[in-house]
DNA sequence: ACCTGAACACCGTTCAAGT
DNA sequence: ACCTGAACACCGTTCAAGT
């Protein structure tokens, strides 16, 4: 037997979930959707397209891991948030936060309500809307409209952001947003036409927020008179 | 010059843009988003894939022709209403029954901001909310959450058709949801395994329309407190 | 057990060639 | 002007063959 003063160094290249999650991460937000394919993907990886499928299932699993990934971070934000409507508001703002800054995560959401992430969104909003103390028939719809907002919102931010260059940032993407809707037909759209005026400059975040808000008080304002 | 009785016959089967947009909804509908592929629209239409390029600028264009269909359809019913609160509430229903039939079309909506079917949803909504009598500053964010609302709710309903055969009734695609619901970590997920008991035999569509009185209901609070 | 990469069965889109 | 259908440049996924 001869002295192994080394064993063999575990290869800190070596193929894993996580890994490859990381790497297609890096390639969505690097390229966007389009780019991510089981052959990029390799390649970056240098490996074969073959050996992804030791891991991942296939690409609907490979993107619901994604979303996971992006996701949970956020959610791990919130152990220390007691109070419920500070709490759903920390959830929508991160959701909001998070599909910003990785556009494909909107479109993954609305994808398949049954990932991980879609599911971990639920929970989230749903727990909190319990301890918010809205009435348990009242829950079922309040936390309904909730979601539906936030994925709505998560789902258009991905659309937009599809509509644009990668690095258009916020106030440029406003501007030919606007313009565009300024051009609208006077007679069919005179609203988007008038909102166009509004569209630069204005905090899409804060809008975000103020839905929330919204949702909240129709919310409170329904249950209470049911009480 | 040889007599012409009849002049040649106008092909009744001729392409039109018209008829391809038509062709592709019934695939659309009978077998889902996978099948519509410019090789079996083509076959349908008994011609070749590169015909239909003469009337069609691509496939997101040929998808946005056909969405914008059937919304058109929907908003062509809006003519009698002139209560805004009732055309709000008419709007949302239309997306949502036409949805319901056509589950590609939420996908759709998701898909394109700036595509005539969502153009049409957005001014829909946003006229009547100035009818509405909403002041000026607060149209724009209420508009933003209605609007949104409808999109998640579009998105999802697309995505919920995905997870099941093209058949299942509403009330066992219910059943079937709540059972995997139901199945959950009760750890991780005690509300949305609570819910899951409320899945079966709930009224989504009552469910949708309860989410706008919400809406509407927080718009209404938010503004008489601004008056 | 894990990896390779060619092969398979598709796509959307283009385009020379036909009428 | 309109249509045909082969060809091109891709995909996701499989799988025999390697280590």
């Amino acid at each position: 037997m001869k002295p192994k003063t080394q064993r063999p160094e575990r290869r800190t290249d070596a193929l894993s979930k996580e890994r490859i999650v990381e790497a297609a991460i890096a390639i969505l937000d690097a390229d966007g959707e389009a780019a991510l394919t089981f052959r990029a993907l390799a390649t970056r990886l240098a490996t074969g397209s073959g050996a992804l499928y030791w891991y991942v299932t296939d690409k609907s699993d490979l993107l619901a891991a994604a979303a996971d990934d992006v996701i949970g971070r956020v959610m791990s934000k919130l152990a220390g948030i007691t109070e419920p409507r500070e709490a759903i508001r920390t959830i929508a703002l991160g959701a909001f936060d998070a599909i910003d800054a990785h556009p494909w995560v909107g479109a993954q959401l609305l994808r398949d309500p049954e990932q991980p992430a879609s599911l971990q969104i639920f929970e989230g909003i749903g727990s909190r809307l319990q301890a918010l103390g809205v009435p348990t028939p009242a829950q079922f719809d309040a936390w309904s409209a909730l979601v539906h907002y936030i994925l709505g919102v998560a789902g258009q931010n991905a659309a937009n952001a599809r509509l644009f260059p990668r690095d258009t940032d916020r106030s440029t993407f406003l501007d030919k947003m606007a313009a565009r809707w300024a051009q609208l037909d006077p007679a069919g759209y005179p609203f988007l036409r008038q909102v166009s005026a509004q569209l630069p400059g204005h905090d899409d975040r804060e809008q975000f927020l103020s839905g929330i808000d919204l949702i909240l008080a129709g919310i409170e304002g329904t249950s209470a008179r049911q009480r």
